[in-house]
DNA sequence: ATGAAAGCGCTAACAG
DNA sequence: CTGTTAGCGCTTTCAT
């Protein structure tokens, strides 16, 4: 019957069976004001009939539009990166935008390859997890011509555009808060911060706020290579108090890392807030759930999805959006009772 | 300088650099066996000094093979579908085969729209979250010529293949484990099931078992329109504890919701499971840190992306995946702390 | 309101 | 080992 057996119907098909040009069937299609409403209907008609599927690579090509925004973030497994990309992710949809997701997985090395391959697929814009990049990644994204965001921090030498926070100075505030609670003896668990770069520098924003406090900023715990979890939360309480017996008050470098110590303190019937107080990092939905509550520092991790969603739509609607942008969304502090 | 000032580099500008044709330059880049050393050498140099990135738009149009493979979840935000789009993810890199990844966010009707903007990619496969499809969406995924995969659960009516665990099977399990501990009173904690056909097997697997043992199958609390977390686990505590004053057990749909439960029950000084033996479902992390520990039904979310990846596959590779798979993978019932 | 011709950047198929 | 020709399915451009 069908002279292309076996192959996908095209716009082709349809148009010959409706009896137009393909010219006309693409327009249908694309909803164009100029075209007769009933001519229209019966297009429609008839490609849902045939089963035609409109063919997006096609489109792209001819256009020079693919329709997608590259995101890369170390691990979609953690609850507050895939709050960003769902926010992004739902911004984009209303400009017809779909994400093209990859996972670093913590690794400079598979971020460059997976930043190589995401730009072969003609991302309109891409959207990155600031940090550590390889020279050659530094050197693609500075090549391309497609806007480039970096979100989740504040880069010292941005290649573009930035959306986020700085990680040194939330942390400084957290101790700030601690210190102003009357603690001297704090200490900080994290991870080998040479695969984690945010949570490098939020180490760093601890010392740095010790040593301005006059206070020891040596009491460091490493709790495994990143990406660090509840389970080497829980597993570092050992070590901090063999290390650090007099310790009153530990940041973890998130609330991942603090609920993971603040249930080992729990099975080991240690007292918190009373003989440890104990702060996170990120505002995590556990925080807000678990006994006590955790004090943290709320990063907007879905707004940050929001507006660089916002960004994206704006910087391709008008190309007035040359100069880069630098968006500071600052972390908010929020005590609540494992800090006392 | 340039006479295509302002346009991208293209394989004949490499071509024409180097002083060969473009079916060298892309013999170059697909790394064809029967190409010179020198030449491919010489290929790729010049094409990385001219800033050349290859165009897998035109690729894709000319071969007739996308590279992705779609996927949809209902939420992107729940560990384990993230970890198995983590596993699926990494298991098709190796086939070089990228991931289009569609958040449903538990709505049918966005799961209609998301799937037919999929399609419209080309996509060499599609994964779904099984279940509560509109009629659309059906009728989308059987016309469809390439592989249909639904995960997470084993449907009634597969569309083709199947990869996943019983629902209500893996549910009635854990009431046989409460049962046989020697519980008469037990609940159930869930969401409204329209928007969650999974929680909803999971809550008939539950009434099912209760059934058969002879006990009351109607303790049932609703904690709001899917998905529930642990902010709905806590506030359905209140409720449960009213309606059914005498509950000796309760489950919850997923260790998220039990998570709720258990944590509200520490703040209201409930012995857990000395008052009230708690049950989850999923084998999230946070159940293997908690305080006690979650009894939970692990169902391999990793498992699944893995198999779902190495089917996917299978099925491309020879085209005698003509007839469909069913995976069934058992869930495994990890008895901890929190039921005695 | 509709159509004809050209072409987006790459590769299949064939030739040498 | 390398080149030539044609064309993937759509849309731009220009014409009517």
């Amino acid at each position: 019957m069908n002279e292309r057996q076996g192959k996908a119907v095209r716009m082709a098909d349809v148009a010959k069976a409706v009896g137009v040009s393909t010219m006309t069937v693409s327009r249908a299609f694309r909803g164009d004001a100029g075209i007769n409403v009933a001519t229209r209907a019966a297009i429609l008609t008839k490609a849902e009939e045939l089963g035609y599927v409109f063919d997006a690579t096609a489109a792209s090509l001819r256009q020079n539009r693919s329709g997608f925004v590259a995101v890369t973030v170390p691990s979609i497994n953690n609850a507050n990166f895939a709050e960003t990309v769902r926010q992004l992710s739902r911004g984009l949809s209303r400009d017809g935008l779909q994400i093209l997701l990859a996972n670093t997985e913590y690794d400079p090395d598979e971020e460059e390859r997976l930043i190589g391959e995401l730009l072969r697929r003609k991302p309109e814009a891409i959207v990155l997890t600031v940090g550590g990049y390889t020279q050659k990644t530094r050197q693609m994204l500075q090549a391309t011509r497609i806007p480039v965001i970096e979100m989740w921090g504040l880069p010292a030498k941005p290649i573009q555009h930035v959306i986020g926070f700085s990680n040194p100075d939330s942390m400084s505030r957290m101790v700030d808060h601690l210190v102003g609670l009357g603690h001297r003896d704090i200490a900080f668990v994290g991870g080998d911060s040479a695969r984690d770069p945010r949570g490098g520098e939020r180490r760093q924003g601890f010392t740095a706020a010790m040593r301005r406090h006059g206070l020891d900023d040596g009491k460091l715990v490493t709790a495994g290579p990143a990406p660090v979890g509840m389970a080497e939360g829980a597993e570092a309480l050992d070590r901090l108090l063999t290390d650090y017996p007099g310790v009153q008050a530990v940041i973890g470098v998130s609330d991942l890392v603090a609920f993971g110590l603040l249930s080992e303190c729990q099975r080991r019937g240690i007292d918190v807030p009373g003989r440890l107080t104990i702060a996170g990092f990120g505002n995590y939905e556990i925080g807000r759930i678990c006994v006590p509550r955790l004090t943290t520092l709320d990063v907007h991790a879905g707004r940050i999805g929001t507006m660089a969603a916002s960004l994206i739509a704006r910087i391709l609607r008008d190309d007035a959006g040359n100069q880069p942008t630098w968006i500071e969304i600052p972390a908010d502090l929020i005590v609540r009772e494992s800090s006392g």
